[in-house]
DNA sequence: CATATAGTTGAATATACATTCAACTGTTAT
DNA sequence: ATAACAGTTGAATGTATATTCAACTATATG
């Protein structure tokens, strides 16, 4: 009795497999797990407010902390916090002089990526942007 | 006594501007916030490994609730969630026939976001590929 | 040297959110 | 009608994480 086809013991899946033609052909293409969670990561450091407020402010110009805590109204602290995970992902450089640390975007693909992503919400329109914007 | 440039009276910021041209030049250039928000919520979509996971199966080929679920090992309630983010995202769309509703991405720039951010990855390198995935 | 400021960091807190669980709807088949 | 299955949904729970707070380092300046 019970489960005849994709019979796992102990997985966490409460269901059988419809299409198991399509579900192996997709995990032969699927990109590696790592990867993916590589890209989430990445996606993750994007997907925050504060962070992709500071991301665009130093896609138009190199800026201290100070600056960036004065132009988004918030704690150095909270600023620092955040271009730390910034740094950790790669997606910020700085270059100290004397006091101040200067932040600038690390490479071209994070402007990249802010393009692509700005035409997809244009595409999606006006109405929606504003439902999703809290 | 006390500050004399940039000066804000409710301010969250506990610090002074030090290069008052450029944070108003930034400030100007700009993306409004809303779209900001917009932005950093539709990246928030892509920043989830389940989600991201579900993305890359769907970019392979349109499936259902059940075989996405044993894709990944999961409950079927868990993906479901997820598809409802995706959904409030306009990432997915989904069609039922019969029992069964099948799921597939809404459009190109889904692709396109995906492939940009792919180029990215190989760029920064393996080391740090590995470092970040958890 | 003493002071002020820029910036970082660890711990605490508060909030957001992913998954689980249980109940539910709708469809197909017997 | 009833049973079985696909899928959804709301509440509860546990974990992740953004911000605050306080302490700290480092640099510049009087």
């Amino acid at each position: 009795m019970s489960r005849k086809k994709g019979e796992k013991s102990k997985s966490k899946c409460d269901c059988n497999c419809i299409h198991e033609d399509i579900v192996s052909e997709v995990r032969e293409r699927i990109a590696e797990p790592n990867v993916l969670d590589a890209v989430s990561a990445l996606y993750k450091a994007f997907g925050d407010r504060t962070r992709l407020n500071i991301l665009a402010a130093l896609n138009c110009h190199r800026m201290c902390v100070c600056d960036l805590a004065v132009l988004m109204d918030m704690s150095k602290s909270a600023v620092s916090h955040q271009l730390r995970v910034l740094r950790e992902n790669k997606l910020v450089t700085f270059e100290k002089q004397g006091k101040h640390s200067y932040y600038s975007l690390s490479d071209n693909h994070v402007k990249d990526i802010l393009d692509i992503t700005l035409h997809h919400i244009n595409d999606i329109g006006c109405e929606h942007r504003e439902k999703v914007a809290k």
